[in-house]
DNA sequence: AAAGTTCTGTTAACCGGATCACACTTCCAT
DNA sequence: ATGGAAGTGTGATCCGGTTAACAGAACTTT
């Protein structure tokens, strides 16, 4: 079945037994969205886990006078929501598919239940959320020590999955965002990504296209951070 | 016996049970720190939990070329090093005591057998790492749509504990931090944390002395921080 | 194929904060 | 009490990023 496959396959679940995978899978459905859908909105209440099948995830947030800016990118395979999950708290950000996407929604009763039943969920899940922090915590320390070039490269490395262990296939290959967005993600203006992207494209670091980014030469974009870095 | 008191009374432990706090403090030991004395760097292993007694405690990170800023600072009645507890990876940031302090230190073992017997203080753990992610998330927010007047608005008053329930004799009672600790608490240079001072200070909004804010007027404040916000 | 929309590319003016450079004050140790 | 250290107050200059304003390219819709 093609859930539980995913489930295994991707999620962090990936470590459990198969027959609790198993039982994830048939807790949950699946919710489709069509590109821009909104998922749900900051205030709303924390009832659900999701986990990305297929598609593209945003969860973002924006002020009162229309600014807008994206905490995260979720893609398939990574789940989200945990945290509403866990606290019973309402939801801090907006969710919506930057994309035509498919998500697996489990419960928060029906989770809760088999957190109680299964320990090594509960152990999963805590490592998820330090994980996490840590995440969200590198990012505010690189906010301080880290120029937006330097910023800007780590975060163009990392959406290429750079780091990541599986997925080699997307090593490499062109990210999928546009330079708009790309601000929206660093929190600076479009003008000022674009400028620090030409300058790498004449260095021949990279390539351009309509709302696509292709790393050519990932060490020198390393370069960059580690040299602000030390 | 005065720790058991302190657990009872102000950490995050307070809702549970007269009998799980006792078991607490007995696995603790104290911890005693002079001033600017260090705790831990990044990078240690990460095999304790601390609750500060007295004193108080910078969560600090640097870079190589001697510039360091503040993450988090820890006052009486509140625990660090939960992240490093629970999934057993190294610390992301140094501790060290900005006064001379008292810890109590839980050793990683011990509160993770104390944890297995103890589902409630799972629970408990659960909520306050949450607590962590949503307000490390909301700082990141606050980066990006606030400017540094309300960000430092901000700040001020919750290191004048304004949100705060309890600790009512320490609301509107000065802030003790010198000026280029506040610089480092918000990634920004010491003049300019001056020179917003000295604005509001101008305007009867607070009071100024050597290593000291006082706030007179905090709706003041907080006015600035809902503007921003809307 | 035309029209509209979404992106990219690029410039000039402007602005807030960083940096540098001091003077001055308050506290602390000897 | 005296010298040094730590903290505050305040300018001048510089720089990176924002804002605003376009032009053109590339998709999408009808």
């Amino acid at each position: 079945m093609e859930i539980s496959e995913l489930l295994a396959r991707n999620f962090l679940f990936r470590n459990l037994d198969p027959d609790v995978i198993e039982r994830i899978a048939a807790l949950g459905s699946t919710v489709e969205l069509a590109g821009n859908q909104v998922l749900f909105l900051k205030g709303d209440e924390g009832d659900a886990l999701y986990g990305v099948l297929g598609g593209r995830i945003r969860i973002s947030s924006g002020d009162a006078d229309g600014k807008e800016i994206i905490l995260n990118i979720i893609d398939p395979g990574d789940i989200f929501g945990e945290i509403a999950l866990l606290d019973g708290k309402p939801r801090t950000a907006d969710a919506s598919a930057m994309a035509p996407s498919q998500l697996l929604r489990v419960q928060r009763s029906d989770f809760l239940g088999l957190m109680a039943a299964e320990p090594r969920l509960t152990q999963h899940l805590m490592e998820m959320v330090c994980d996490r922090i840590r995440k969200t915590s590198e990012m505010l320390e690189d906010s301080a020590f880290l120029d937006l070039p330097a910023r800007l490269a780590k975060r163009l490395l990392s959406l290429a999955k750079y780091y990541g262990e599986a997925n080699q296939e997307t090593t490499l290959t062109g990210i999928q965002i546009s330079q708009a967005e790309l601000g929206q993600l660093m929190g600076t203006s479009r003008e000022s990504i674009n400028k620090h992207l030409q300058y790498w494209r004449g260095r021949g670091w990279i390539t351009l296209g309509r709302g696509r980014v292709t790393i050519d030469q990932p060490d020198a974009l390393q370069n960059l951070v580690d040299r602000d870095e030390e």
